[in-house]
DNA sequence: ATAAATATTTAGGTTTGTCTAAATTATAAC
DNA sequence: GTTATAATTTAGACAAACCTAAATATTTAT
């Protein structure tokens, strides 16, 4: 049974908030999502009927496995559409998640295979985030939160989760995106701030606002990316 | 005013159907966009309140300066995808139709002129048609249906106006794409079939169904797209 | 444990684009 | 010129996706 447009954009967005908690709510969703939570309700009773969640009145949301291999392939697609952009047509990060919101829907699997070769199958997409592979299969990443994790020295910018060009160009001008090295030089505990410094430059403070969400690893081999 | 999905379908049919009649019945808008007289007649009275075409009762439809421009604009995106589908994903001629008809829809400014200029700006499609420029502007092209043609020697194809992939691959297997060179040895009255030779090969017989697909013009210089 | 606050669902309605069936207008045939 | 045929429009209904307001359930606070 195809999808609708909408029927994707609900699964992607029920995948996204999964990684937070272990069942998505009715309010959750529809804010993420930009609508309400009387059209979630009746959005989530539908999409229940064809077995891509499981849903209970007042129990939330969580994907079945039907719902989450959809949910890994529309991300595939967004994530290889924004290589593209970035790669081939020389977007830049803040730019492309707006045009892959539509591009991912274009479903053909000789089309996504193929863009995919063309950009030389690529692990993870301008933002750090993995890329699921043909068959909906993600690596399972260790990248700790800037904000929790143990280790101050050499670590690596894993992943920005916030899609807000605002923020991304920030960072762009501050020197931070994937693959940026940097050590934790302090982390303040009233207003939960972090000291950085990025290689041999000047220390920068990153509120708690920003820093949560900036995503690390830390460096043991050669560095780069997965 | 921003259009649906459906109005840029609409749009984009009318103007492929104002090339061969001066307005576009009802009907014949139905039956090209696979839906009935009743809901032509419906979505006939949006556009014209929003501009579009110009519609009233009984009168047929015929596309408004607005409509015309927005209808060429989508035509610039379906055949720019076709071309990357085509040259940088390796797709064949008959493929690319179907995806392009999703792809289109994408209405970024940006992403329309950094394709185009990724594939070099391309004058014509695969299947020869000419690509409108970034304002919606298309030359107009002059050539001839293989049926008409006055000239015999010397001829080129310039398109082939069949969307359909058995008969794109048919074409494609005999030969005859954008550019083949050919000459006409005789038309036969009784079927109206015509006999050509492209090179030096055989005589080829092509039925008066296959050959109104196809367009030529006259070899004058150094031949070639235009 | 009860009350207050919050989350969720239900009910009823709107818009977009579609359909079928019936009514009307236009065109073709005699 | 009347009649038959074909094209087109109107009327009424439906599914998808959304909304607001009201009702109900759950959670939190006292
Ligand atoms: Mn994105
Ligand atoms: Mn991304
Ligand atoms: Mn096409
Ligand atoms: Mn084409």
């Amino acid at each position: 049974m195809a999808l609708t447009f909408t029927e994707e954009n609900y699964l992607k967005t029920i995948y996204m908030l999964l990684r937070q908690d272990a069942v998505v709510s009715t309010t959750a969703l529809a804010s993420a999502i930009g609508t309400t939570p009387a059209s979630v309700t009746d959005m989530s009773g539908k999409l229940r009927d064809k077995q891509l969640v499981d849903y209970e009145k007042y129990q939330g949301l969580t994907l079945t496995p039907q719902g989450l291999k959809a949910a890994l392939l529309i991300i595939r697609r967004h994530r290889l559409w924004e290589c593209f952009l970035v790669d081939q047509l020389q977007f830049s990060w803040e730019e492309v998640h707006e045009i892959a919101e539509e591009l991912e829907h274009v479903r053909s699997v000789k089309l996504t295979e193929r863009l995919s070769h063309l950009l030389g199958n690529p692990r993870v997409d301008p933002h750090g985030d993995p890329i699921p592979d043909a068959s909906g299969r993600i690596p399972r990443t260790v990248r700790e939160n800037l904000l929790n994790v143990q280790d101050f020295k050499k670590l690596e910018v894993a992943t920005v989760t916030d899609q807000s060009a605002s923020l991304l160009k920030f960072l762009d001008r501050i020197g931070i995106r994937p693959g940026t090295r940097l050590d934790i030089l302090e982390r303040h505990d009233f207003d939960h701030s972090v000291e950085i410094r990025i290689r041999k430059r000047a220390p920068l403070t990153l509120s708690e606002q920003i820093a949560k969400h900036i995503y690390v690893r830390t460096i043991t081999k050669a560095g780069g990316h997965p």
